[in-house]
DNA sequence: TGGCAGCTCTGCAACGATGCAGACATCGTG
DNA sequence: CACGATGTCTGCATCGTTGCAGAGCTGCCA
């Protein structure tokens, strides 16, 4: 059976289509006597909008798209929360969606006939996307981008400063004392900017504190997942001169190496201290819990909805912004030990 | 600067709108030299496609709805990278909401002006939602549910088996001679439908190992969160004679139990093994990992996205089906110990 | 040369809703 | 009583696209 139609309440209320429609919207002063008619049609029919047609006659959808590489890395879990809920203070509905880090399928998203085509706009935290990819899109909605990516001025943008974090975090360790200070998740090749960045933050750091580079202890990680970490936690306490704290380049990537690192005996932070970037709420939670040095994604998720809503409606300049979000060290116990029970790391027993 | 249309485009090249849209989509037979100027039109215009018009047209988006509870729960978040992929393998786009777990922004969904409505079909894993809501939705789209909820056959439902699974995971601590089980998780309201499941379980294998049951060693938590089960934790060990085994409704429970425990100086599993269901990533990666019963979240999603795919198409009857999916009990660490390192369990050292 | 098939291409209608201008009835006012 | 103001209601055009039926042309064969 067929959907019911504004005009079939119309013939069977034996009103005007247009009529109905103001019913149904509330629109124009009715009548009583022909608002109840209407209304008896409208239950009897079971009618209900066609979503689709008034969005082609208003010329939107009210629907932001978010599209982020991994929902289930919690970082960008945490993000889309964030980002919903600031869509909905700006009376949009914000939807995600994931590519798998796959660069045909970030590339799919600008394709002509994307069904993405349907948001007002879209936020994109893009791997391996490049400018040019940008502009040939067949894409009409307005873009903002998260991340360091693509900075040629020509999309808006909302990112952290990610060479300042790094640096924090790297000097966070220094001022524990630390000097053979390791980094995981370095990626030297050109889609990994963001890594790269993060690289110079820690380089910054040690030159800083006049702490020679050692390549030896910068592993790189082809993604950012516990199992990396884990991995290169294990190389590196296995070098002639193992580090004495861990620099990840993310949480999860810090969560890995902690594992492998408790697992393996090694006392935490009294052999070796860790320190991620991400301020995701697993890091509370574990054993020690993680030392990181949070983005403030409440921030990153508003102004990143602020400048495409500015976009979409016009309100502002269509010149691209560059927008800084703020970020903040949140030391834990995996540099500054378990307090409170008289011990000062954690480590196998038995 | 308006966007073009076929209209535009057509104007331009001197051709019939219809001309445009078949060069655009590839349709009927054009010559090479209408092409030409066709597609010399359509750059210098940067024409792109109106998606909703073209939706308006064809009845249909091609976009699927997954609506959870929060994103930022890792179960929903796995479940949310299945359900994604098991929509492309049927030509869908999946796009991911949450709802805050907020009765009200459920509701909501199900309303006359949700922009939901532009979706073809809705998977919904509701929490408070009831039958009465879902009949009167003002929602065109088909829906299936995840999880145990309303169960009264009005709608397609995926779901583990929830009794059983909790009675393996406590037959697990059983097995491994524990007597004191406590659980943490009950929800003994309306709304808590899973818990009280999981409840049933727990106390079905209890029953079938003859172990008294004891209330005290229940704790309801409002949430499955991990800071609840890290408070829930703390309480159990409080009490006069404390539990050796707690079993979790869900691994965030566990994960905040298993940080709270080892804080304390608790030995894991040795003094308490402890299991949680859901088979996250994370609890992979905890200090000891933990044990969990997994639902298959790739059948699950599977499944959610086939029946619904079958309603939209109309390839199958639209009788609701409720649909089972598997679960598998994986232990780890958190009950079977510390293997290879000759020790059994995991403290606080110093 | 007539007729037909096959290939291109076009115009119209339609998807289901809303904006707009105006028709019609009613009412109050001068 | 005439008039305009107000309050209801309607029809038409429109959003941008695609389905359908058919027009016009070409070339081939009898």
């Amino acid at each position: 059976m067929r959907e019911a139609t504004l005009k079939d309440v119309a013939t069977r209320a034996g009103v005007s289509i247009r009529t109905v429609s103001n019913v149904v919207n509330g629109y124009a002063p009715v009548s009583d006597a022909l608002r109840a008619k209407v209304e008896t049609a409208l239950g009897e029919l079971d009618y209900r909008p066609n979503v689709i047609a008034r969005n082609l006659k208003q010329g939107r959808s009210g629907l932001l798209g978010l599209v982020v590489p991994e929902l289930d890395v919690p970082y960008f879990a945490e993000l889309a929360r964030a980002t919903i809920a600031a869509g909905r203070r700006h009376g949009y509905t914000v939807m995600v969606d994931q590519t798998d880090a796959d660069p045909e399928r970030e590339r799919e998203l600008l394709t002509r006939n994307s069904r993405l085509a349907l948001f007002d706009g879209l936020i994109l935290s893009p791997l391996t996307l490049t400018v040019q990819d940008l502009r040939v899109r067949g894409n009409r909605a307005p873009i903002v981008l998260l991340g360091e990516h693509l900075f040629d001025g020509s999309f808006s943008h909302v990112a952290i400063d990610n060479v300042a974090a790094a640096r924090e975090a790297t000097e966070h360790l220094i001022a524990l004392g630390r000097t053979r200070i390791a980094a995981i998740g370095d990626q030297p090749y050109q889609t990994g900017e963001t890594a790269q960045l993060r690289t110079a933050g820690y380089r910054q750091a040690l030159e800083r504190a006049g702490i020679a580079y050692d390549p030896r202890l910068v592993r790189p990680t082809e993604r950012f997942h516990r199992r990396l970490g884990a991995a290169a936690a294990t190389e590196l306490m296995a070098l002639p001169s193992p580090p004495d704290a861990i620099f990840c380049y993310n949480d999860l990537l810090a969560l890995g190496a902690l594992r492998s690192l408790v697992r393996a005996g090694v006392r935490v932070p009294d052999d070796v201290a860790v320190i991620g970037i991400d301020g995701i709420e697993e890091g509370e939670f574990s054993m020690p819990s993680l030392s990181t040095v949070a983005p403030d994604k409440q921030q990153i998720a508003t102004l990143a909805v602020e400048s495409l809503v500015a976009l979409i409606e016009g309100t502002a300049a269509p010149a691209p912004a560059e927008v800084r979000a703020a970020h903040t060290l949140l030391p834990r116990e995996s540099t500054l030990g378990i307090s409170g029970l008289g011990v000062s790391g954690l480590g196998i027993s038995g």
